[in-house]
DNA sequence: CTCCTTTTGTTGTATTTCCAACAGACTTAT
DNA sequence: ATAAGTCTGTTGGAAATACAACAAAAGGAG
C-alpha cells in the first residue's frame, strides 16, 4: 500500500487529509485492494454494490449494454480517480453498468457505509471524508445539469450559443478560450463536426461571435 | 414548525428518522425557516451558499440566465422537496442560478456542513441523515447520467430506441408502461412531438416495437 | 347514447443536419 | 527549407427533423 501513497494523496476524496493519516484512515474504512487482469470485470451489471473503487494503477471502463445488447462506454477512469461512487452511495439495488479493467489494474475498494457512518472512535478525518464525497458527487451533478441544459437545444446554432454563453459567464468576460478543438466540441455537443463548423461561420457572419481556433468572443 | 411536521416526515432526507426526532434534529442542525412572497428571490446567482432549502409550502423555481440574458427554467420544486443541495454541498463559489418563489412559500434552510459533520453530542440520527443525503445526490447523479446517455443520440429514432431499451431493462421485461404521453415523451427527448410520432410508427412498421398509448413492447 | 375535447397519427413542405469530398491553413517532422 | 500530416472551413446532395394543418382515435361529460 505504501506503493500507492503518492496516488492516494492526490485523490480528491482525501483532499485536506494529511498523508500520514492515510494508512490509519484506510484501515478504519476496512478498505480492500484487488488486482484485475486486462479485460476482467470489476463490477457486474445486475449486482448490488456498496463499495466504490479507486484506481491505483491501470484503467477501467464503465460500460453499459442496452436491451438489444448494444454496448456503450460511459466513462474511462484512470489512476487516481474514483468510480462507482454514485452506485455505492445510492439505494440502487441493481447495477445498470459493468466496470471492466481496460489494462491490468490495481483497485482499492471502500465501503460507502463505512465512509458515511463515523466510527465509534471518532476519527478526526471522518467528517472531512464525508464532506469531500458530498462535494464530489454534487459537483458532478452540477456539471451534468449544465450539460443537459446545453444539449437540450434543438438546433446546432442554439447548442453553440448555449455553450459559448455558458463559457462566457464562467470566464466573466466576452472573450475566452475553450478547451476543445472542433471535433471535440462537436463530440461534446453531440453534433456533426463540419455542420457545426458551417454554423460557426454563420454565427460569425451574422455578427454574433468572433473566433479564431479555440479563442472566442461574443459580440 | 409543528405545522409542517407532516410535510417534513415525508421528505426523503428524513427517511428512517422518527417523527418525534425531527424537532431536536432540526434544532441540532440550526435550521432556519423563512417566508418568501411570490416573485421573491431565495438565492441569487453569483453568491456562495452553504445552505440548501426544503420547500415547506408553495413552490420555487430554479432559473438560469445566459450571457445574453435569456432565461430558462431548470426546475420547479414543490412542497416536500429539497433544492440547492448540490450547490450547498459542493465547493462551488458562485451560484450559477437564481431560485425564485413562484408562489408565497415557506422554506426551511439547512446548512450542509452542519449536516455532514456529526455534532459533538453524537445524535443518533446524524448518520442516517448523512446516508440519506449521499443517497439523494447519488441517485440524482445516476439519473442525470442515464438521461445524457439517451439524449446524446443524434436521431430521433436512436433516442427513442435508447429510451425504450432503458425502460425495458428497468422493467426487466420486453413489455412495459412509460410515464409519459406523447408530448411529454417528446419534451423528455428534446424532439418535436409529431416527428417523433411518425418515427414511432416507422419503428412499429419496421417490426422493432409495438405500442398502444403508453404501453410498449420491444420485439 | 351523443357531443365535445384532447390526444395521437399522418402528410406535404420547408428547414436543418449529416455525409463525403476536397481545398486551404496550420503544425510537425526531417 | 520541404514534405507529410492534421485541423478547419466549404460545398452539394441525401437524409432527417420541424412545422402546420388536419384527420382519426380516444376519453370525458351530460
Amino acid at each position: 500500500m505504501k506503493k500507492y501513497l503518492d496516488i492516494l494523496k492526490a485523490v480528491n476524496l482525501f483532499e485536506g487529509i494529511e498523508e500520514s493519516d492515510l494508512p490509519p484512515l484506510l484501515s478504519c474504512l476496512s478498505s480492500k485492494q484487488s488486482r484485475y487482469e486486462k479485460g476482467q470485470t470489476v463490477f457486474f451489471s445486475g449486482e448490488s454494490i456498496k463499495q466504490f473503487g479507486i484506481v491505483l494503477s491501470g484503467q477501467v471502463q464503465i460500460v453499459q449494454d442496452d436491451y438489444y445488447g448494444n454496448r456503450s462506454i460511459l466513462a474511462k477512469i484512470d489512476a487516481g480517480n474514483l468510480f462507482g461512487e454514485s452506485f455505492a452511495c445510492s439505494q440502487i439495488k441493481t447495477l445498470p453498468v459493468n466496470v471492466i479493467a481496460t489494462t491490468e489494474s490495481e483497485i482499492l475498494f471502500i465501503d460507502c457505509c463505512k465512509l458515511a457512518v463515523p466510527c465509534t472512535r471518532a476519527c478526526s478525518f471522518h467528517s472531512k471524508l464525508i464532506q469531500n464525497m458530498l462535494n464530489i458527487v454534487s459537483m458532478k451533478n452540477i456539471l451534468l445539469t449544465q450539460k443537459i441544459e446545453i444539449i437540450s437545444k434543438r438546433t446546432t446554432r442554439e447548442k453553440l450559443l448555449a455553450y459559448l454563453s455558458s463559457e462566457a459567464k464562467k470566464a466573466g468576460e466576452a472573450r475566452f478560450y475553450i478547451p476543445f478543438n472542433r471535433q471535440e466540441l462537436a463530440d461534446y455537443l453531440f453534433v456533426e463536426r463540419s455542420a457545426m463548423s458551417a454554423e460557426l461561420s454563420k454565427l460569425k457572419n451574422d455578427g454574433l461571435i468572433n473566433f479564431h481556433k479555440n479563442q472566442f468572443e461574443l459580440l
